[in-house]
DNA sequence: TATGAATGAGCTTTCATTCAT
DNA sequence: AATGAATGAAAGCTCATTCAT
């Protein structure tokens, strides 16, 4: 991701290429294939660096891959963060689904890798670090939903965290069935993620606004 | 699962005791850990068999792998498909997501192995051999939707195809965050899955209805 | 050792060959390179095996060596207790130094092995699990020394434990010195492990006896 | 060792600081893991230094070892011979034990890095050239013993290079037992290398001088 | 059907060493 | 004189799989 999603940050001093090449390699790997599925052998190759030099820079495959998650779930709550919260309830919904939709045209893997991630349970020690971070995203949903409950525009009887779930979890799974019919096996599901946003907030809005 | 969801479907003759305690740990750990996590040894020994064993019954382990996929999406479309859409869409809706809960609180890893699977995009030339197996819920919620729709029940600009991911997505990903809440770290979600299906109906109910 | 040492003891059933097999060549090249520049490797090259039957049948190459200490410091200890303590000091002592040139003229290494392994300190929490082996031939000839004592045969102001140390010591140290001046490189010292006893039981049956 | 003995040669200028710094941690890490356990990054650590100047200064691990051999056997040989040979034998035989209690008391390391690379056999190309350093103080001793023979004091049937091997030998047995004891295992063996030095004093005396 | 024993290939990791600056 | 970065080689170990019985 990184670079990929357009994060481009500046010009970065030249030691610091062969980080940044395993980095991005370990991204895309891990993302793909999962953690186990993904070896040191493949993340050096793709990076075109010695196997070493992962241990150099990060220590372990683990700890590289936590990084990964650390640095990936920090972009991604980053952007999300920076989604205006001063705004009408459709609009900030249109913005709040908008942005999954740019993550995902840019760096379809980061998606992935965070779907992924959240659902291999056993794996979960090592979600504790970054368990702030995963939940984050869904929290401003929750937040953003309980003020608008309260200042009566959403429905008394209406729960902030299912409605929150839905949006997130309709619009990431959206996602990830769009990429498997497009890049694996095609399931007849194309719909666009653009689409898909546009449903999920008519539908929302009519299920849980006032009147 | 299998016998765990009471789904046991015929009296097996003694000598499949081997294969069947194979299968149940197969799926067991499989779902907690994904496929490369799982080491046949792992298999073997929660089995109390020899590893040669599995290779007799299912040849490899990938092959392993997709046995306990195909039955267990053979067994979930079953029960699924046992549900009767002769119902106002209320009730079906209760019906559908009430099926989910019900195998969700039989046997937690079934769900787990499911989603699990189908968010290791890599994987998935594997998953073209129970590509309509895997769809199959979804479908059906589609069809239900679809009908409704042409009947004058749901509104002309819904779109079957995202209500039901947001059905099937928010509902699975709420009994993950459960799970994971529950058995890994806590992250604050301790929703139970009933209380999260009534509001997903609700929800969907006034977002897609007419009037 | 083991067979090197004519202990053979009978004929084993085939299918522990490669553990045998293993086993021998590791102590001798244990004995050899120390530890540390051991490697499986090596040690399964020199056996004629491959490299997982260390695994399936040791565990792991530090399991491989505390096996062989065991082992070795077993027979060894077995030998040292065979002899007869039943007899006079003179002749007590003769069989005492016999039994560990006979020792280093079967296999060298075994002795070399016991050296080497006592005088590699920071590895001694391996040694814990042995140390009541490794003391055993010197707490014989402490314990037959204080007998002569308390009989009046040694002089009472003679200290069993140094006497045992010396004798012990000097004789190891004899060996190794004899090992290295005829396989390695020549100090000039080039006395038989038989001469160097026959001048320690003088000397020290003159240092310790009453009148 | 070296400023740990005490015998700081002269003022060194003070950009030898890094060079004298890994020559001490090298010793002290070779003497309590042995050659091979020991890594480069084990004694810059240790000296706070970077790596690079281990081969700056020494040229190779091997090289560093080896240095660390000469440097520590030419510091004990010079103490050895700083012994006055004009005394009688029971002095001089006092005076030699002390030496090396002397040593084994200021830097016990110093003991077991001899006595432990006496022991590694396999090593033995490096002792080719230490070879002389290594036999001295022995040779000191049989010189000796041989003079006193020679002048009557000693009997005729005592084989002088014996006689010094169970000298040297028991003295340094009796120090590693002594370390081991106190650092790594209790081996109920706690005798003082002060005692254990007298007992063998009187023993000697008694076996190997006339009358 | 069932198993103990065996294996080739590949894994993560660490080592001593060197290079460019 | 000193260093951060880099590397080839090899270490211990595990994996899915098969063979002989």
């Amino acid at each position: 991701m990184t670079k990929a999603m357009g994060v481009k940050s500046n010009v970065e001093t030249p030691r610091d290429d062969v980080r940044e090449a395993i980095f991005e390699s370990a991204i895309e790997l891990f993302a793909r294939r999962g953690y186990y599925a993904t070896t040191i052998r493949d993340i050096v190759e793709k990076a075109g660096v010695t196997q070493p030099m992962v241990y150099y820079y990060f220590g372990s495959k683990e700890q590289l891959f936590i990084s990964c998650v650390k640095e990936l779930f920090t972009e991604i709550v980053n952007i999300y963060e920076s989604v205006d919260p001063n705004m009408n309830i459709a609009d900030y919904l249109k913005a709040f689904l908008d942005v999954g939709n740019n993550i995902y045209n840019t760096s379809p893997e980061s998606i992935l890798f965070m779907v992924n991630y959240i659902h291999l349970p056993e794996e979960y020690p090592k979600l504790a670090k970054v368990e702030s971070l995963a939940w984050k995203p869904i929290q401003l949903l929750v937040d953003f939903i309980t003020d608008a409950k309260n200042d009566g525009i959403v429905r008394k009887d209406v729960d902030p965290i299912t409605t929150a779930i839905m949006i997130f979890g309709a619009s990431t799974f959206g996602k990830t069935l769009h990429f498997i019919n497009k890049n694996v096996v095609d399931f007849g599901f194309d719909e666009e993620p653009e689409y898909v946003s546009t449903q999920i907030r008519k539908i929302i809005l009519g299920g849980i606004l006032n009147n």
